[in-house]
DNA sequence: CACAGTAATGACACTCAGGGCCAAAAGTCG
DNA sequence: CGACTTTTGGCCCTGAGTGTCATTACTGTG
């Protein structure tokens, strides 16, 4: 999202989207998501509220982080997929690396899911994240099928991949001990049974 | 939403889900659903803001109309499939006669979906929406192969029929031409498809 | 017909998200 | 030190949503 050099000009900026991101999610705990004003998060920063609106564009994008920037890397990963790899194939293989988190970065990453999941207010704003994620895979179908991007196989490939990502994520959040990656397998396994 | 037999006692009311509706439909095809002010809709129909409040809880509540009583009747669709069914079959024909508007009721849905497409703010609180339809769905799974809701194939069907639902949808809104029906039909048949 | 009971209405006031505007702050560079 | 640059944050406004409560407009009864 924002990865300019940081020019050395003019007034240093007086915190980073990280910092934000911290002191939010310790409110968010606190009290929960639609207690805590905006007002509150600036302050526990020790910034103004109006600067915080400059870091995010809303209230709702503080739990997505950088978002932008993982989506660039989906991109990426779809990309580089072996062009002999059958189409669904390089899909569930880049669905699989986009959501393989290490060790390390994984407990931030089910607080956050967490977080966005189970607040209705963050669900709704969610899909418009969905939405661009969802675009990314429609273009990378309608790439290897000649097919425009807006054409009914790439936007249900794209519909499709998200609702077997979401499926995974709701059961692995309910499952403390379950693993992510087994559940995406899973999901679409399922489907294909389904649908046999 | 509520069928109650209206009783006759106490000040009777001031004006129906179905006039907010209209007009607010009308001065949203004027002006936009965001330039359009709750007080504006409220002003429009002759009653207090506060009112307009009591029939709708909020402003992206509007074009969704009555819509938990339609997920009834998808429920009841749902609950009359013939036992005998496999449970994909069933799942798909609910979804063709849940959206099977008559030539009547199309051109509103039309205009009612259209504006939820593709406006941010009205896609954002759908999802609210959509999770409910996909619990119906789930439910229905669920009871059929005698998993719990909660469980990884329940959760998936539903998501990945909402899938299908909304790439139909979406191709349907931006080719006048098109059916809706036909649309789900294909969209399912390029699922599978792909993923064999 | 008056009067009690009932239920919806709408005015008022308040909180909070979001955004426009602009003077002040806090750096760097020559 | 002075010019330049960029961020900050204060001020103020709009608009959604909510609690409270007096008022209104009915119905049904004596």
């Amino acid at each position: 999202m924002d990865q300019r050099p940081r020019p050395t000009r003019g007034r240093p900026v007086a915190t980073t989207h990280e910092e934000i991101e911290e002191a939010a999610f310790r409110l968010f705990d606190e009290r929960g998501f639609a207690e805590t004003t905006v007002e509150a998060i600036a302050e526990s920063v020790g910034i103004g509220r109006r600067t915080l609106f400059r870091y995010f564009d809303s209230k709702n994008d503080i739990p997505w982080g950088r978002f932008a920037d993982s989506l660039d890397h989906f991109r990426e990963i779809l990309a580089d997929s072996p062009p002999g790899l059958p189409l669904h194939e390089s899909v569930h293989q880049a669905m699989l690396r986009f959501n393989d988190f290490g060790p390390h970065a994984a407990p931030q990453h089910r607080r956050r899911m967490g977080l966005i999941l189970s607040t209705p207010a963050l669900q709704a704003h969610s899909v418009l994240r969905y939405a661009q994620w969802r675009g990314v895979i429609a273009d990378h179908v309608a790439d290897r099928t000649g097919l425009a991007p807006g054409d009914l196989l790439p936007v249900t490939v794209g519909h499709v991949s998200l609702a077997l990502a979401l499926s995974a994520y709701e059961f692995w959040l309910a499952h403390e001990e379950s693993d992510l990656l087994d559940l995406l397998d899973s999901a679409m396994a399922g489907l294909r049974d389904h649908l046999a």
